[in-house]
DNA sequence: ATTTTCGGAGTGAACATTCACTCCGAAAAA
DNA sequence: TTTTTCGGAGTGAATGTTCACTCCGAAAAT
């Protein structure tokens, strides 16, 4: 097995158990055996259990970014592309609900307050995106004169909920339902 | 010390350490300690850790239903119901910040999964209260014809957002911004 | 004196991390 | 070419620590 691949193993095994079981129900040695790796290797490409989470969060972190500049036209009217960016986030988050479960624990949690503090405001998987997004909206005067943190927590706050009720299976999100969800949050900014 | 003195000792520890450090920087020992209780006293008043952690729960939940319902008039109208009872939850919340960041651990964990799963959809704090005064907006065709889960979603994602970031210093929520705020998850909401 | 309540040292299980070892492909020596 | 040596990735049993929970003598209440 070529050496990037046993990372690899490591990372998605890591993925999978703590996003099914949450942090502290995710032993190292449960990593190792369902990444079919000895414990002792783990050690070999991280230097501890805090790099490996926080090392895994990045790579989810950049796959999203990228993912969301798909297809995402700065030309575009304002409001096209708030619907593109959130739309895009939504989808992400239903496709690969094991991302998000992980992201959601990674937040809740002292990694993601130490994330937080660093990009003073960083709501979930996007970068500084939607910040000048937002930014612009409000000197454009399209969006609610309020302060970026509130602006975030509108825009945010529903899609993060109603992904999670999707994932834990409250709500079936048919595209219909997305379209609706992200209308609304738009309601919920704009002027 | 009288007998439920030492309970509601505990119960007051326990909050604290866990509100600050989470459920799993919270061992048995330090709470004993900081009730200024010995540890096997704690077992006394709860059978395990696990029950105590979830009467607790019990506890800041009954007391946030009852607060919510302070002040809050049956008769008025749909929209000042819904702008009440929102904005009082909010200011719950700036107000006691324990409880708060206690209610946001319980839920991202499997204990709050399973709360979750018994109320079929039990966002944090109150009770049928919400349920069925947005199933009312529904039917007037007040609010948009949505499933209760997203509207839920569209309505508290954002309350506990923003407060979230205010306990964490991000935002400083004043009596405008709360308003604001309320405001700006009508207009999400609204048809 | 008898019953009830406390407390904190003690216990075993679970965990992250380490380390002495194995293995194997590749380089060096023959 | 064949044999020997070498280096370093891989391993998992062993280690020390932390924790939830127990248990029994002491203290308080009755």
């Amino acid at each position: 097995m070529a050496t990037s691949e046993k990372r690899h193993e490591i990372l998605r095994a890591a993925l999978e158990l703590i996003a099914e079981h949450g942090f502290h129900d995710a032993p190292i040695a449960a990593i190792a055996e369902r990444a079919s790796v000895g414990a002792g290797t783990i050690y070999r490409y991280f230097e501890n259990k805090d790099v490996l989470i926080n090392e895994l969060f990045q790579e989810l972190h950049d796959r999203i970014c990228t993912g969301l500049l798909k297809g995402y036209a700065p030309d575009k009217s304002f409001r096209e592309r708030f619907v593109h960016l959130s739309t895009a986030l939504l989808r992400y988050f239903i496709d690969n609900p094991l991302d998000f479960r992980y992201l959601e624990q990674y937040h809740n949690s002292p990694y993601g307050a130490a994330f937080r503090r660093d990009r003073l405001l960083g709501s979930e998987g996007d970068g500084d995106l939607y910040r000048s997004l937002l930014e612009e909206g409000v000197t454009q005067q399209i969006v609610k004169d309020l302060p970026l943190v509130v602006l975030f927590a509108l825009a945010f706050g529903p899609l993060l909920a109603v992904a999670r009720d999707h994932i834990l299976g409250f709500v079936e999100l048919d595209e219909f339902l997305i379209v609706q969800t992200v209308q609304a949050c738009w309601d919920g900014i704009k002027r």
